[in-house]
DNA sequence: GGTAGACCTGGACGC
DNA sequence: GCGTCCAGGTCTACC
């Protein structure tokens, strides 16, 4: 008989729509479920995998009366108190089912009458820097592919911890998780992490200034303007865009701007500027409407079907 | 500070 | 089936 648990989320958080805003939704061992619109996926307790269930049944991101109601976590087996709450820890983490959207909802309102305004993230921040790196210089597939095999590399499919990851070979690395010469930036982002010398409180503490924890995001392993500024959004930071190829796509096909890629740069820059503090959650709710006319409702997508055409984050 | 080239993989394409 | 080319950010060397 496994744990049976429950988290009160934000009274408009709804699952469907706030834990598919987010491309890393789709990578392994997250599994969405579009049959049951839940998410599936274990978890690493002090070493040991827990499989859960995370579902939030009656929500509907288009019926705003189902939105608040108990978010549900079910536990294939049994947890010790205080497994108990660090499981609710780490799911309330992954999913912001606190987060207050209200801020984005005045700078943006087109976005009040569907409720967006999470994006959702992994349930450690070491996952979410990793799953960044492997995002960088390679096309979906591939970023789908990579987590795949790091998953493969521990037992009960979890993602792996630091310390796992920091004693792997990067010969390993690039054998069965196909991670190609980010095999040696990743082992040393694990090192850092599994020593203490890198600390997530650090990189989480909401008076941390912006530009010192830009800065010091770029000092890791494999992270660029582009990975650094991905990560600031994880952390709940939206005054920088994270600008990639995609962005620049956007900025032509949506927003009709041309121009040399430096030009367009600026351009967009420019562009999202007014929105101040939520520069980034504007432009990323404005690419997933894009998607969203293309291929539908993301909440409709699945991990079992192809992982769709999002693109990151 | 700006630029060029290497890094690796998978997909597209031509033969 | 095989070879070639290309896309995707980061890093380093160099100007």
């Amino acid at each position: 008989m496994g744990a049976r648990l429950s988290i009160k989320p934000a009274a408009d958080f709804c699952l469907p729509r706030d834990a598919c805003s987010n491309g890393f939704m789709l990578l392994a061992p997250n599994r969405w479920s579009f049959g049951s619109q839940s998410l599936d996926r274990p978890l690493s307790l002090d070493g040991r995998a827990v499989r859960v269930r995370v579902s939030q049944p009656g929500a509907s991101p288009d019926d705003c009366s189902s939105w608040g109601a108990p978010v549900g976590i079910a536990v294939d087996g049994a947890l010790a108190r205080d497994e108990r709450a660090a499981v609710k820890q780490l799911i309330a983490r992954m999913l912001r089912v606190h987060d207050d959207v209200q801020g984005l909802h005045d700078v943006d309102t087109r976005l009040r009458a569907t409720g967006r305004g999470r994006i959702s993230r992994s349930p450690t921040f070491f996952e979410d820097v990793i799953k960044t790196i492997t995002s960088c210089n390679v096309q979906w597939g591939g970023t789908v592919a990579m987590n795949a095999g790091l998953c493969a590399l521990s037992a009960g499919g979890a993602f792996p911890a630091a310390a796992k990851l920091a004693r792997t070979r990067p010969a390993t690395l690039r054998a069965k998780c196909r991670v190609g010469y980010r095999d040696v930036s990743i082992i040393r982002t694990a090192k850092l992490f599994a020593s203490g010398n890198a600390d997530p409180a650090w990189f989480e503490d909401p008076a941390r200034e912006d530009d010192e924890l830009f800065a010091a995001l770029k000092r890791l392993p494999g992270v660029g303007p582009y990975a650094a500024g991905n990560l600031m959004q994880l952390l709940g930071r939206y005054s920088r865009l994270a600008i990639d190829t995609e962005t620049l796509r956007h900025a032509r096909t949506a927003l009709g701007m041309t121009g040399d890629e430096r030009a367009l740069r600026k351009k967009v820059e420019a562009h999202y500027e007014r929105f101040g503090a939520e520069r980034f959650r504007v432009y990323w709710f404005e690419l997933l409407a894009e998607y969203e006319t293309k291929h539908g409702p993301i909440w409709m997508w699945s991990s079992d079907n192809g992982a769709g055409d999002i693109t990151k984050p």
